[in-house]
DNA sequence: GTTTGTGAAACGATTCACAGCT
DNA sequence: AGCTGTGAATCGTTTCACAAAC
């Protein structure tokens, strides 16, 4: 498959549509339509024919998508034909939502390690795991890699933790500090900002 | 000021901004440079001044922008002149994530109510303030308006909760459930979505 | 000399519209 | 007849580049 660079929008749009056709099966569905996927998705029919057409045709004219099939198709371009590893860097109050949400390893990602550099929080089991000393994390990343790192730290310290990340080799970050990471550009960084969420709330409040 | 249409991106890019011109103050810098903001920001120092530019020339020719003025100045755009009344329904880990992060009030947001299904949570008392039944949903918000709602429901209840809320007036909604709600346009919605966020990332880690 | 503010150009994403398959 | 797949057209966003201000 010759590979174009993907729109990140587009990216997300199917990581939704995988979401979707995962309640399409729930309710027995066996077939949709570009229509009602991208009604349940929130875009349009076209929007959804073109993000799917990027990786292949999937589809059976005057018919649609088997619901089934597709789901296989989006988890495979997705990625999600494999396990991934992930390491939580804070053991705060969002790291502990994330590790005790069972929905994660269902959906391929097990969590192998969680760190913090609060001496109360080293040592405790959460949901079977051990919360490490952040001293540890070069070693224990070394010995075990990651492929996912999750930073849920306070922000001053989230740019050193990533710097520690990228020169192990890990090469995806999830972000949830409020602060911009710099990374070099084989390395993917997500950030995930709850005060910017809101913040686009109210100014989309104020104006109207 | 003539209000044209302020895409969702500039508008995420503002907060971004807010938050790094926090960092500068913290740091005692008085002024600073579109230059320099955009590479906190990750961005370029073009983009800092069109995005800008759509309210306003707050700048001084030479010498950049006061970080005092500029901060004020966005919170003003953004609508952060104010407090906000946040309703969060559902009182598992990340409502609780929510409601226990002392930043939040700092930043504006004042959680005024919390509801749950589930009869154990009910009565509970959270930070201060009562879990309480998510019959009282409507009797309460009618009783205390929340300019904001938080959805942190499973996902097969969300669009129920939604639809009450809207039946309420409430005009904007936070939605960390795994499905794309269905609201009148003059509603405004921002989906928090964890899966998308991994999958964004596991769809980059395998191409490259 | 430095940096802003902004039209114009370049780029990228979405929507249209229809030919082609079932 | 119905729905997909896709080039072409449209629309929106980002980048360029430079005149104006300090």
């Amino acid at each position: 498959m010759t590979m174009r660079k993907i729109a990140e929008s587009t990216v997300r749009r199917l990581s939704l549509y995988l979401r979707c056709l995962e309640g399409f099966e729930a309710q027995g569905l066996d077939t949709v339509s570009s229509d009602v996927l991208a009604a349940r998705g929130g875009t349009t029919s076209a929007q959804v024919r073109k993000d799917l057409s990027f990786f292949g045709s999937f589809g059976k004219r005057g018919l649609g998508y088997s619901v089934r099939e597709l789901e296989g198709e989006l988890r495979t371009i997705l990625g999600l034909g494999r396990r991934y590893r992930v390491a939580v860097i804070g053991a705060g109050k969002i790291g502990s939502a994330l590790v005790q949400y069972p929905g994660f390893s269902q959906r391929g990602f097990d969590i192998v390690a969680i760190f913090d550099a609060d001496a109360q929080k080293v040592g405790r089991a959460w949901n079977g795991l051990n919360v490490r000393n952040v001293r540890e994390l070069d070693q224990a990343l070394r010995e075990e890699p990651a492929d996912i790192v999750v930073i849920v730290t306070p922000g001053e310290v989230a740019q050193s933790m990533a710097d520690r990340c990228v020169a192990l080799g890990v090469k995806a970050i999830l972000n949830f500090a409020p602060i911009q990471l710099q990374v070099p550009e084989d390395v993917v960084v997500k950030h995930v900002n709850l005060a910017l969420e809101f913040e686009t709330l109210t100014f989309a409040l104020k104006n109207r």
